[in-house]
DNA sequence: TGACAGTGGTTGGCAATCCGAACTAATTTG
DNA sequence: CAAATTAGTTCGGATTGCCAACCACTGTCA
């Protein structure tokens, strides 16, 4: 009777990315906001992000994110700005609209997850963290700006 | 010169979700799979799965499951069999092609996830399982047939 | 037996996602 | 200055995913 669940390690990492995602699909759903839209406004919590940075954070094409970008624009919560130095590039930022839903939207996303891992202790936190880091280390650094 | 990134504990989620996500996009592309595609291989492998399971295990609704479903049949790679026991249910099943691309992508996603943990001793990754599973059960015990 | 609620899946319509290839415009390089 | 790069957009097309409505079968209960 070895009911101690026998979850692989791949399994694991599965199951945990289906489980964030799900966090996103559903704050997004609270505010209205498809779980891509939600994604980018996490990130663009911190400030203004470039298309190219947020093509890297998102792992996008560039097509790709001008179309996410542009459905967010045109519900308002973005707002496309010509960078003066460069003026090839744009750069993304949230809104009066936008930044309200944000900030929300990041706390609750916080929120759930640390919700989730309440029952950790905090050293397995902190160790888990570690292993996340060094597991995207392994992968090269990558773009990636803070979501956080 | 805490030169350990300052990563948060729902930072690391993220990314590593991201990073999962990854290896199905990376690992679909290889066999000319769609990632969900490849999901969907990989949790056929252990057998033939219900409709009902695969949406809980895929957390899709009956509709989005059909038409993956019918991608990947026309494609050749699934097989839907009639249940002889409930004539309403049918079970998904791998054909002989299907089959064979799904093992190799399973064991292919099984080995880039393991070969990020690679630099991670054997005692945290096994403490970073039990974690997840904490996770999973603080969220009900939902479907998910296993992946490994 | 025979309504009837519940379950397993499908269909149809629609918005959003995502990609690759081709393109414009500004920047950098030689 | 011409050529190669870089930042983004546009376009066409396949996929994804949801909801509401539906069909067919199962199980129950009177």
């Amino acid at each position: 009777m070895t009911r101690q669940p026998v979850l692989g390690f791949t399994d694991a990492l599965v199951r945990l990315a289906h489980l964030v995602q799900q966090v996103f699909v559903e704050v997004g759903k609270e505010h209205d906001l498809t779980p891509q839209q939600a994604q980018l406004l996490c990130l663009l919590v911190e400030g203004p992000v470039g298309m190219t940075d947020l093509t890297r954070s998102l792992h996008l094409e560039k097509s790709s994110l001008t179309g996410l970008v542009d459905r967010a624009a045109r519900r308002g919560l973005v707002v496309r700005t010509r960078d003066a130095r460069d003026r090839r590039a744009c750069r993304i930022e949230l809104s009066g609209d936008g930044r309200r839903v944000a900030v929300l939207a990041h706390e609750e996303v916080a929120r759930r997850l640390e919700a989730l891992a309440a029952e950790l202790p905090e050293e397995h936190k902190e160790l888990l963290v570690s292993a996340v880091a060094g597991m995207l280390s392994a992968r090269g650094p990558q773009g990636g700006g803070s979501d956080r």
